[in-house]
DNA sequence: TTCCAAAATATTGTTGACAATTATCGACAG
DNA sequence: CTGTCGATAATTGTCAACAATATTTTGGAA
């Protein structure tokens, strides 16, 4: 078995190929936050750093801006995706319908006390990752506790939604959070996790919504990180 | 302006390219019905069929693959999807949380009744549709209603999400509806109206859970229509 | 110096060709 | 007649070259 791959909360596939390769490269770039919001991702560029062609790179691109990851302007060339304010009320919005809906069907599965035990494992992950300032595993922590979550369910369709959901927040947060003060605490993941313990319907759905809303409210418009125009990509493994 | 195309409730974005031309192309044909799950599509005869290089169909297949309309199995080619039973399952409970939750966010919009409207206008088009036996409109216009009830929230995080899954809605039913008993009736689509109309939350959230159900119930597993392996594509417009 | 136009450069869009893999068909042994 | 093996054909994955478009630089005049 090849060693786990970066980001161990996507579901992995059959072989993957060179164009998903790629994919998966940029991908965890941009969620990284090795790739920042704006940045030109000339296709000369990737086709060197990674060592293949540029259709290869070509499809890698227009998956992801099926995704929302990166914006494809014709003739002008990819960017990483710039999301803006509506759209950051819009995925949030739409986090706390599903999430909070989730939320009612886990608590109708028999067993959820122990499905749950990987969860709380997951948030020890995020407390550790938080105080060693190791920000890039903690925002992916943060992501897979959700991703995580929804798993549970055992619905493909929204886990794969959610998949997608979180990656596009990733990149707002990218954008719009202060360094300093985290976006995604692992205390209301705590929170969320206790009231699903005790089968609290009201009190699990409360906590999440509340905790998207801070999410999103911790955003700041005003000074946006503005993307650094001459922050080339370079590839640092 | 341009003769509306045959979906006048996709989103239409920006001039489209030839790759756009060509998703929305197969799309369509998939939807309508023309291409049933299951027929392979070689690249070579897209191409010839759409009169574009192979790069465009590759573009235009991996777009489709991602949005599960076709599967692309690796060195063996582009299929129509078959959505297998879970799927389908997964489908209509995302269908259920996702469309129940929407309702709620609509019913707090002050001038709710007039932007109803349209949807009096587009279910009295439906039964227009179904009284002439015109069932490909019909299946459109059957999407299209959910697609536009969810519009009306103004997500378009939502819209993307719902036109995915009535895409994928549509294949289910061309897999596993009887070609008589209709899959998403009007009246259903007029019953979750009313109660909108007269503000009953729990009434439009059982009217819309009850018409998601009822659709998916009417599904037949056991003999599936199975794709005919010498329906070759070509194109009929 | 500043502004504007035009050449020069760089980047993207498209096409075709070649390599790698898979599917098909026929021969032949059991 | 059935099943397996091998060669041929068809199809996909990848790459490199060319055309079209955008960006930058250069040069000159107000």
């Amino acid at each position: 078995m090849a060693a786990p791959p970066a980001s161990s909360w996507r579901d992995e596939g059959q072989p993957p190929g060179e164009v998903d390769r790629l994919y998966l490269e940029i991908f965890d770039a941009v969620i990284d936050q090795r790739l920042r919001p704006g940045v030109k991702l000339t296709e000369a560029v990737l086709c060197d750093a990674f060592a293949c062609s540029r259709s290869t790179v070509r499809a890698a691109l227009a998956q992801l801006q099926h995704d929302k990851i990166v914006e494809l302007q014709p003739n002008r060339g990819a960017f990483v995706a710039q999301p803006d304010i509506k759209e950051t009320r819009d995925v949030f919005e739409a986090r706390r319908m599903v999430e909070a809906a989730i939320l009612d069907k886990l608590l109708s599965l028999p067993d959820l006390p122990d499905r749950l035990q990987q969860l709380w494992q997951m948030v020890r992950q995020e407390r550790a990752a938080f105080e060693r300032q190791d920000r890039v595993s903690w925002i992916r922590l943060s992501n897979a506790f959700h991703v995580q979550l929804v798993r549970l369910a055992e619905n493909e369709v929204l886990t794969e939604l959610m998949n997608s959901l979180c990656s596009r927040t990733s990149l707002i947060i990218a954008l719009y959070d202060k360094p300093g003060c985290s976006a995604c605490s692992f205390d209301e993941h705590e929170q969320i996790l206790q009231q699903l313990s005790r089968g609290d319907r009201q009190g699990a759905q409360h906590a999440m919504r509340q905790h998207l809303q801070d999410c999103e409210e911790r955003m700041h418009f005003a000074d946006r990180n503005v993307p650094d125009p001459w922050t080339m990509f370079h590839r640092q493994l």
